[in-house]
RNA sequence: GGCCCCAUCGUCUAGCCAGGUCAGGACACCAGCCUUUCAAGCUGGCGACACGGGUUCGAAUCCCGUUGGGGCUACCA
């Protein structure tokens, strides 16, 4: 079996296509096969190289992996004018002489009377002498190919069976006057020349496929299965677009998403494979996919839920996995350059946030108070510290305490900790509150003794004397 | 307008094809538990078969219609 994810370089990879590529990936790692990967550029003056590359990038970021191409479409309208030339030849495509004025013209007229123009009611098609005649004299032409007088009908795996009646159907331009093949053309073409078997593509093709089907019928190929994935619709429930929110891939790698949550949430848009799993590995998904059991409806992208599934994966993949992909985000915060020695300390710091996080940009926020010399304590959030005049010295002897600890582990700070307590009178949260904040300037967070370990011993104590020296330049009175 | 497609909690969905379980799960939301805080986790709650007709002892499920969405109707893809 062959499939094939063919996107035009129009635009950026968005949530769709993407969607599109994932289903195409699925199915052939399920029955095995290849998947090729084809850009669909024949509307040359809106295509666009740097969309390719965006493309492809987006694919490979999102672990979508092609076994052949891309290939370019265009590279192909050769042999897509010599197959227009045989449709020609052998009288299943005829020359249309009227000019995209004169048929519009028609159609206004036909509109007026609340009529659709069918071309094959309107223009009885030149004989095929007098086609030759004026081609030879030099007239302007383009190629139209001849529908089947019947219905056509096909069996989609999303829809069932579907019919288009044969008053539906008219003859459609396969060769512009400038001799370019159009997209009809060239997508037939390229199926058939890359014997795809299985065609899995968005909902707004779906009344295409008739065109497609004669075509296919007129040279010969043997019908692929169609597959028509119906729409994504963002939370207004309108077609997806940049003013509801992210739209393409590469937003969404840099929101902070985990190509693997993606990956997830996107499958999972229009599928599922019963028994209610949702949190599946790429593994699973391969062997549980089957089309039967995409749905027909089109679907709203919830991005609560993507971030929910996000979380799963911010902690459940291993550090190694979550690492690199936390790189960049580490860069945006200013810790980009952190040395090999703090390798260590960082993925202690990650390990403590992840259950924490629900993007990797959260997590890079989250992992800076690790890294500061000193950090910047805000007044407001640290009124009831400020207000306790023996804060400052507790906080003193709690780091003469955690410097004379021989081994620094969460059980000894907390002993410590805790023994101090009791030694000054107040309870533990009186001393383990100020702390948190000392250590991370915020007033919740990991369990602290885990925070004191993970900061290290020399940074804890460091932070601790800072703050007790701000809340004595910074006390309130009462 | 014509043709084609679609319709279960706010959202993603299971159930539909082979009518008969309090219509199940997940996200979100709310409450409780856990706990040094915040998350996570666990427990519970809220909440839907678009509407109207049929067929049937019985309809989310089958049929028809209505409404509402979407697509096509290009010398765009």
């Amino acid at each position: 079996m062959r499939v094939r994810f063919a996107p035009s370089p129009t635009g950026y990879l968005h949530v769709g296509g993407a969607r599109t590529a994932i289903y195409n990936e699925l199915l052939r790692k399920s029955l095995g096969g290849e998947f090729i990967l084809r850009i669909e550029d024949t509307d040359q003056q809106r295509s666009d190289a740097a969309m390719i590359e965006q493309i492809c990038n987006g694919l490979s970021w999102l672990g979508v992996h092609w076994d052949e191409g891309p290939f370019l479409q265009s590279q192909g309208v050769e042999r897509h004018r010599q197959t227009a030339a045989a449709l020609l030849q052998d009288g299943k495509a005829y020359r249309c002489f009227r000019t995209p004025e004169e048929l519009d013209e028609a159609r206004q007229d036909a509109q007026k009377r609340g009529e659709t123009l069918r071309y094959r009611d309107y223009f009885e098609p030149a004989t095929k002498e007098e086609q030759e005649r004026r081609a030879a004299a030099g007239e302007s032409f383009a190629v139209r190919f001849r529908m089947p007088d019947s219905e056509i009908r096909f069996s989609d795996f999303v829809r069932g069976d579907v019919v288009f009646p044969a008053e539906a159907l008219d003859d459609f331009i396969i060769l512009r006057s400038d001799g370019s093949p159009t997209y009809h053309l060239s997508v037939v073409c390229d199926d058939v020349e890359m014997r795809i078997t299985h065609v899995i593509r968005g909902d707004d093709h779906l009344s295409n496929t008739p065109k497609h089907v004669g075509l296919f019928q007129a040279l010969g190929a043997p019908l692929p299965v169609f597959g028509h994935l119906p729409l994504i619709l963002g939370p207004d429930k309108k077609r997806l677009s940049k003013r509801t929110g992210a739209t393409s891939i590469e937003e969404f790698r840099d929101l902070g998403f985990l190509p693997e949550a993606l990956y997830n949430a996107l499958a999972l848009l229009g599928w599922s494979p019963g028994e209610d799993r949702e949190l599946m590995t790429r593994q699973e998904m391969e062997e549980l996919f089957t089309v039967e059991r995409i749905n027909a409806g089109a679907s709203v992208f919830d991005r609560d839920k993507l971030s929910w599934i996000n979380a799963q994966y911010l902690s459940g993949s291993s550090l190694d996995q979550l690492m690199p992909h936390l790189e960049p985000f580490l860069a945006e915060v200013g810790l980009g350059d952190l040395g090999d020695d703090q390798t260590g300390r960082l993925e202690r710091a990650v390990d403590l946030h992840r259950t924490r996080a629900r993007t990797l940009g959260d997590l890079a926020q989250m992992v800076v108070p690790y890294f500061r010399p000193s950090l910047d304590y805000d007044l407001d959030l640290c009124t009831k510290f400020r207000k306790q005049s023996q804060l400052p010295q507790q906080l003193g002897a709690l780091v003469e305490g955690f410097r004379n600890l021989e081994s620094f582990t969460a059980e000894t700070v907390e002993q410590a900790l805790r023994s101090l307590a009791e030694e000054v009178g107040v309870k533990a949260g009186a001393l383990i509150h100020p702390t948190r904040m000392a250590l991370s300037s915020a007033k919740a967070g990991p369990s602290l003794f885990d925070l004191v370990v993970a900061m290290g011993q020399e940074a804890s104590l460091r932070h601790l004397e800072n703050f007790a020296a701000f809340l004595r330049q910074n006390p309130i009175e009462e």
